[in-house]
DNA sequence: GCCGTGGTTTTGTGATCACATACCGTATGA
DNA sequence: TCATACGGTATGTGATCACAAAACCACGGC
């Protein structure tokens, strides 16, 4: 429920109101108003003064902590991953990458974000720190509806050349180098979004 | 409220109950089940399966896997305070400092873990990085009772020596040497708890 | 003496309600 | 014509209730 709240298909500065959610659900206040504080808590949403609820629209200043965070943590999480990488994982992610391509292709961002993630949290899987990749999916989560509206707005065309870099860091085992793509790849898609 | 309950006076393990807490604070099941649920989206309580609510103990991959968090942001926070640290800031820090040294002496754990906690906090507010510092303090509340019954258990009676590097740091302008000494500080504690 | 099974009690969940407050639209006066 | 005040509506908060499930305890059987 709230996952698909926030996964991106929101465009920031939405205000929620309980009651809708509640009829939208199908459920009481109840249940949605834990749904919406659980959410507030992680940063996914701003509660306004006097507990008015909206999807937040992040300052630049904003965007570029949460990417430093990004920049922060994943090469570390891809770092913890790759002692366990094996055949079977860069498969997986190699289809992942495919089905990103079509969503770039189709000019679909919701898919192409939501793909996108999936390819960096099945990696990070592997790494075997269930609290740091917490973290990590909080900035996601942060992050979601901004991105989503911004890669709505700037038609990406490019492959992801990135992920093709990682994978082939993880095939050779590459530390340096696979911490040095992730980073990249996180940071240079979010550079477009603040240039 | 929360923060009160998990700043650290709750031995790992403990049971939590809705209606319990309720009375303890006057209120009702409604605003103790959205703070405990709060604090469980955000890591710091576990709720076991049918919603059981208890404080964690955590495993030792856990305890590293959350030091190594620390390690990771505490020095980036300090690296983003340091062009903004003049000297009231590093005063303050220092009245800080000598109230934890009291705490030592007084063998008073609870009040060494809080006031250590208050030293960092001040510092990375200057950092001007809120979800960097959220997060971070997401890290501490897991830590937090876990922290305080290992810190009663072994004796501590050495001064903050860590502290005062980076405090010295400060002074000198010298990023790198912060890092390291925010790190070492950090982690070095941690290092005891497992070892 | 120990283990399983029954009932009782406790606990979490979701719904509904009453109340205070913030927001919005309108009307009136300068 | 614009600003301000007032009233109605909608919204969040906290309390209470009914229900289901899990835990606890005791008793009986092997």
């Amino acid at each position: 429920m709230r996952v698909r709240i926030m996964h991106g298909e929101l465009a920031p500065g939405t205000a929620l109101t309980l009651r809708g959610l509640g009829r939208e659900f199908g459920v009481s206040m109840t249940p949605a108003r834990e749904a919406i504080r659980r959410l507030a808590a992680e940063g996914a949403l701003t509660l306004s003064s006097s507990g008015r609820v909206t999807t937040p629209d992040l300052s630049n200043d904003r965007i570029e902590e949460l990417a430093a965070l990004r920049g922060l943590l994943e090469p570390e999480l891809a770092s913890r991953a790759l002692p366990r990488a094996h055949i079977a994982l860069i498969d997986r992610l190699q289809v992942i990458n495919q089905t990103i391509a079509e969503a770039i292709s189709k000019q679909d961002p919701v898919a192409y974000l939501r793909t996108n993630l999936e390819f960096h949290r099945t990696l990070y899987l592997r790494a075997q720190a269930p609290a740091m990749l917490a973290l990590t999916e909080t900035v996601w989560l942060q992050l979601g509806p901004t991105m989503c509206a911004l890669y709505g707005r700037l038609r990406r065309t490019e492959p992801p050349q990135n992920h093709r870099t990682i994978i082939a860091a993880l095939r050779a085992g590459d530390e340096p180098g696979l911490r040095l793509a992730v980073r990249t790849d996180v940071t240079q898609g979010l550079k477009m979004l603040v240039g």
